[in-house]
DNA sequence: AGAATAACCCGAACGC
DNA sequence: TGCGTTCGGGTTATTC
């Protein structure tokens, strides 16, 4: 749900809304969004903090204060709202709020998957969880991607999907990403040529940057940003498109599971 | 060691 | 209508 784009979307909200204030105050609502502190250590750092840039690598977003980086996953269904006034849906699944000099953010997750943790500046990006993250599409290189999937056994959807291989993709776009690079969900990764890893990263560039520009994917529950919605989804290809006819080759798409996750492919396109 | 599975969650969709 | 069950999805933890 939340992939690249649309924690890129997020991102540039976020810059819009919050860089350069100050966080004045914060409550929480549900503590094991935290990991690693807890809330009272938590507040008392970042208080009179200043927001001065928002970041992002892969889908983690970074709030850069003064001394501290606060690491935001949305994983699922995390979203943020800009707002003094909260409605029922808000108040019901609003899991920490920052009270800034000019209003009030607050992150919500309908399904509280998603994690924030607070780490020192100067070595935010050596975070055992960003660390071990491969690069991203964008600027991963066709050896690289083969070299590191080369000698696996799992499908090169599963590859795609892992983080620490190659970081943004999830589930909706490395379907689409299969398809604009006519590969088959299922291939071992091991047999996946170099040149097929030049076609899968040119089709991951094509795609994500395509779908930055729509604002990302708005698709069943996910929404962003007080409930604005992207635009890709009319662009997907596959991806929930079981029992339409493919649209290059008129095929019916096809769903099946790999690695216990839904998966869209055009069995006449995808080799 | 690497791969498969469970756990974390809860609303939506489904089945009876 | 209404109640119980299943499903999904990113990542981590646990088991195989």
């Amino acid at each position: 749900m939340p992939e690249l784009p649309e924690v890129e979307t997020v991102r540039r909200t976020l810059v819009n809304w919050c860089v350069n204030q100050t966080i004045q105050d914060v409550n929480i609502f549900y503590d094991k969004v935290l990991q690693g502190i807890d809330f009272d250590n938590f507040k008392s750092k970042i208080i009179n903090q200043k927001i001065n840039d928002i970041s992002r690598f892969g889908k983690y977003l970074f709030f850069i204060l003064d001394d501290f980086v606060i690491i935001s996953h949305l994983r699922m269904e995390g979203k943020y709202f800009y707002t003094n006034c909260e409605d029922e849906y808000i108040k019901k699944h609003k899991i920490i709020t920052f009270k800034l000099s000019n209003g009030n953010l607050i992150y919500h997750d309908v399904r509280k998957f998603g994690k924030m943790k607070l780490v020192e500046k100067e070595k935010y990006m050596l975070d055992e969880s960003i660390v071990k993250l491969g690069k991203e599409p964008f600027t991963i290189s066709n050896e690289e991607l083969y070299n590191k999937i080369h000698n696996l056994n799992k499908k090169i959807k599963q590859s795609l999907l892992d983080q620490s291989i190659i970081s943004g993709l999830g589930n909706i776009y490395v379907d689409e990403v299969l398809f604009d690079s006519q590969i088959d969900p299922n291939r071992i990764s091991k047999d996946i040529s170099l040149e097929e890893c030049e076609k899968i990263i040119k089709s991951s560039i094509k795609i994500l940057n395509k779908a930055i520009e729509l604002k990302g994917s708005t698709i069943a529950t996910y929404h962003f940003n007080n409930n604005e919605t992207g635009g890709f989804q009319n662009e997907h290809k596959v991806y929930g498109k079981k029992g339409s006819y493919c649209c290059k080759c008129g095929t019916l798409i096809e769903k099946t599971t790999i690695g216990g996750r839904g998966t869209y492919y055009c069995p006449n396109c995808q080799k």
